[in-house]
Parts: structure tokens; sequence; C-alpha cells
DNA sequence: CAGCATACCCTACATTGTAGAGTTCACGCC
DNA sequence: GGCGTGAACTCTACAATGTAGGGTATGCTG
């Protein structure tokens, strides 16, 4: 895509992080994303992503220590870099922009 | 992408047709992108997705009469349909839910 | 007619999004 | 001690979206 600019799952990926806190990994991002957005999200998609923002720079991950309490594979947590930050800034401030005034109209066409 | 969400860069250039309403064409939207979004479009992205946005039946498109004063081809006068309204409307409505509570965290990203 | 600005179209390719099956690990059960 | 189950992540192949950049058409103006 841009290369410059977050793709739109990209960024509800990022978003999902930011809300989970020190409680994100993929499978938790994937519960939080069904939930708020209403939207299934493949594991493909999910973990493809994730890697993508990490290659970017966007995200880290750091791998948990043993499993915690319940069965499973160790976690792989997601935090956002200041990038991964700036970039959801930049992101949200241009949406803004461009929404801007456009609400009122929205309700004129038939 | 998914087929039922529009792109990133879709989503934007409803906007930007809604915002111009009815002196939105192909032109005029690429400079109000790039007024508002501060985003260069090359004509290539902007015209292939105003096709696929029309073949989607989230915009229409009218032929414009004769060139009115300045001179250049006729122009291809762009407005949305109400499916096109509506799915702005969702859109806005999921990035509200995934943006809400994320701002104040923001901050903290270091 | 040449130069220029407006406006749009086309092709080829890069990036992003998605599905779905597969793998791994730990637990509890019988 | 093999088996089922659920959590969690990986892999592969493909579909949808985004982008660059040159090309075409039209009408001014000199």
């Amino acid at each position: 895509m841009s290369g410059e600019f977050p793709g739109e799952f990209e960024v509800m990926v990022m978003l999902a992080v930011v809300r989970l806190g020190d409680d994100a990994y993929g499978w938790s991002v994937a519960q939080e994303l069904e939930r708020v957005a209403g939207r299934a999200v493949s594991s493909g998609a999910l973990y493809t992503t994730i890697n993508r923002l990490e290659q970017k720079g966007l995200l880290r991950t750091r791998q948990g220590e043993g499993t915690e309490d319940r069965g499973g594979r160790p976690r792989r947590y997601l935090a956002l870099t200041p990038a991964g930050a700036e970039s959801l800034r930049r992101a949200r401030d241009a949406m803004k922009r461009l929404w801007a005034g456009v609400n009122a109209k929205l309700g004129e066409v038939r």
C-alpha cells in the first residue's frame, strides 16, 4: 500500500493492542476485535498483520514465560513502539480532518 | 481486503466526494485529498479506486456536458449512492468504537 | 500550430487483507 | 499413557486494495 501509511486493519490491530495494554497478545487481540468491531478475524489475517507491523517497527513483541495457569503455547505479548503510537496519532488526525463537516451532509444523501 | 469493509483510501475518496458535493470529480477529489489529508495522490491510484467504488455501487458517476469555461476533458461528476453513505456511517461507527478510550492511553507510550 | 493546463484512462506491480488448515503445548480424564 | 480439548501461534496460497507513472483527449492562448 502506501508504505508510509498503515492500512485499515493494521490500525485496528494497533488500537486493540493499546486498549488491552499489558494483556495484549494474538489471541486476546482477536477476541477484542471481534467484540469491538463486530468483525470476526481469522488467525491468519491477524498474525500476518502482527508480523508485518513488527517488521515496520510499529509493534514490538516479547515472549511470555511458561504458561501462566491455563494450558496452551507461551504467549507472545504485544506492545506499541513510539513509532507505532506516532503513526496512530497521525492516522487519527488525518481522519479527523477528513471527517470534519461530513456528518451533517451524510444525512442528506438518499 | 474485506469485501464487506471498504479500505482506507476508498473511505477517503468517499469523504472527499461528500465534502465537495456538486463539485466532485476526479481532479477536484485529488486536490481536496492533497489539501486535507496532506497526502499526494497519483491520478492512477485515484481513478482505479473511483472505478472500483462505482462497481461496488458505493459511488455513481454522471458525465458532465461540454467543458464549462476552462479547457479540458468533460468532467465525470461523482456522487455517493445510499449504499455508499451507509457504508461511510458504518465505517465511522466502527472507528468510533475502536478509538474510544485510546486517546488517553496513547499519551503514555514512550 | 505549439505550448500549456485541465481532466481522465490504462497497465503493471506492490502492499495489505484473508481463509483455512496445520502445529504445539498443557491439562484432565479414563 | 494414549486421547480429547482448548489456547495459542505458524504457514501457505490467494484475493482485494493501493500506487506509480506514462498516455490520451480537449480547449485555451499566443
